[in-house]
RNA sequence: GCCCCGUUCGUCUAGCGGCCCAGGACAUCUGGUUUUCAGCCAGAGAAUCGUCGGUUCGAAUCCGACACGGGGUACCA
């Protein structure tokens, strides 16, 4: 095999890095990496009407974060103009382009009346057999053979296959001077050396406007792997309005890179030997592009917090990432005594807070009311003893069994006194750290200062 | 509408002609450990392999039709 070259193309059109191209992201640089290949990043900045500023730093920033690292760029199209211009140009000139001087206006009017005669929109050819150049705003058109098939090889769907009568003749330079995708990728592709183009199963459709470019332009096809799209839980392509899909939220959820990374690995690609849970490092080396699954996988976050759970029970620097993960606001020599009592009930570092919190600050409110007389014979069952959990529990198994009160009782009370609710890390354990001091207070109902 | 892709437990998947009256994981439920919740351990339920027809001694696996789902159909990517 040639040298492996993979890339990843997304546009600066949105909040972050979309979860979907994450994925595709991940499936391009192992693919690359266990073929000792190169992993491109390139910013399809040609829409301008839809740039968002500062996302491009959020997609570079999550790929950091998510432990996907590239090779080369990221490279801009916004800054290649010239090429596409020439290259457009150049397809002109061998007739397989021509200029197209129709208002986008009398486009729409033209596809309403098709639509309304139950034709397919496609476009009708008016600048087509133009024989001068005219003045004005223009696109250039790829000029479509009317017979023939296109045809490609799919790497993980097998041959693909259109009848050009019906691909349009699409636009491929816009009137701004700005190339479309289909331009833009062809020829970035084949100047920066592409050999695989793994991308998202929306595109099999313009593939073969692709291949027509290639055809045309006289250059080596690429190797083309279309990946199942990703979908909402109702089947439908995931998508902002149904599903969180900016990969920022998933890490302002408190969900850890490693597992985000090994969650989307396991869709439509199982490992061959069955794990579940496995590094990127692993995935590598037995990695096979041709075992991907065609079949659309819904994004399941039940799973996703499974596997984030199964990350942070072995994270062995799980309290440098809670500190992080809340910008500093609970000290790391108060988090380091906590974590074994809360570590495996942890689905995310957002859940620290709601176990560990009353660590830091005196509950405001109970999960249920508080009985005065157990609170008071708990408070004088701990007032001697030594501030040792098991000292602790003997104490007040002791006491309760004495007065023929259930320990369970006195356990539950304890736990709602002191920290406000009815489930969380274990008990007495907890005292421990929280220290006979604060823990009378508590038990004395003693005003937040 | 037209074109293209797809269809195994609720979800992610294993399976690539006999090992499958379909295995694993998540989720769910039950029991155990237990001061709560988790975790861990044990167990249960859950897929007529979309449907119908064909090929074959034999089909989840191959072929066809249909149904359903998804994607595309822009001077968006």
């Amino acid at each position: 095999m040639n040298a492996v070259r993979t890339r990843i193309a997304p546009s600066p059109t949105g909040v972050d890095l979309h979860i979907g191209n994450a994925y595709t992201a991940l499936i391009n640089y192992v693919f690359a990496k266990k073929h000792n290949g190169q992993f491109i990043v390139r910013i399809e900045d040609t829409d301008r009407t839809r740039f968002v500023e500062g996302s491009e730093k959020r997609i570079l920033a999550s790929l950091a974060w998510l432990g996907i690292p590239y090779d080369e760029g990221p490279f801009h199209q916004s800054e290649r103009l010239d090429i596409y211009k020439k290259c457009a140009e150049e397809l002109v000139e061998k007739g397989h382009a021509y200029y197209c001087y129709c208002t986008q206006e009398r486009l729409a009017q033209m596809r309403k009346d098709q639509e309304a005669r139950h034709e397919p929109p496609m476009y009708d050819g008016t600048c087509k057999n133009l024989k001068s150049k005219k003045d004005g705003p223009h696109v250039i058109r790829l000029n479509v053979p009317e017979t023939g098939v296109t045809k490609f090889t799919d790497v993980i769907r097998g041959e693909i296959s259109f009848e050009n009568k019906l691909i349009d003749d699409q636009v491929i330079l816009k009137s701004d001077g700005y190339p479309t995708y289909h331009l833009g990728v062809v020829v970035d592709d084949h100047l920066m050396n592409i050999s695989h183009v793994i991308r998202g199963e929306e595109w099999i459709s313009s593939t073969p406007k692709h291949v027509l470019l290639y055809q045309f332009f006289g250059w080596e096809l690429p190797i083309y792997a279309h990946m199942p799209l990703l979908r909402n839980p109702d089947k439908s392509k995931l998508s902002k309005r149904k599903n969180p899909v900016w990969s920022s939220f998933y890490r302002e959820q408190g969900f850890l890179p490693e597992a985000i990374v090994n969650y989307l690995a396991t869709l439509a690609w199982a490992h061959p030997e069955g794990k579940e849970v496995f590094t990127i490092e692993e995935m590598m080396k037995v990695f096979d592009l041709t075992q991907i699954q065609t079949t659309a996988p819904v994004f399941d976050v039940d799973k996703l917090r499974w596997m984030n759970g199964e990350y942070i029970r072995k994270d062995s620097d799980l309290g440098k990432k809670i500190f992080e993960f809340y910008s500093h606001i609970y000290p790391i020599s108060q988090i380091t005594p906590i974590l074994p009592l809360v570590r495996e009930r942890m689905h995310t570092l957002a859940e620290f807070a709601t176990l560990a919190g009353f660590f830091f600050e005196r509950p405001h409110e109970f999960e249920r009311p508080k009985s005065a007389e157990l609170v008071q014979f708990v408070k004088s069952a701990l007032t001697n003893c030594d501030w040792n959990h098991d000292v602790m529990e003997k104490a007040i198994r002791d006491a309760a069994e004495k007065e023929g009160i259930k320990a369970r009782d006195v356990f539950m009370e304890l736990r709602v006194a002191v920290t406000g609710k009815t489930v969380g890390p274990p008990l007495l354990e907890s005292l421990e750290i929280l220290g006979r001091d604060e823990t009378h207070k508590r038990l004395s109902g003693v005003a937040y200062a």
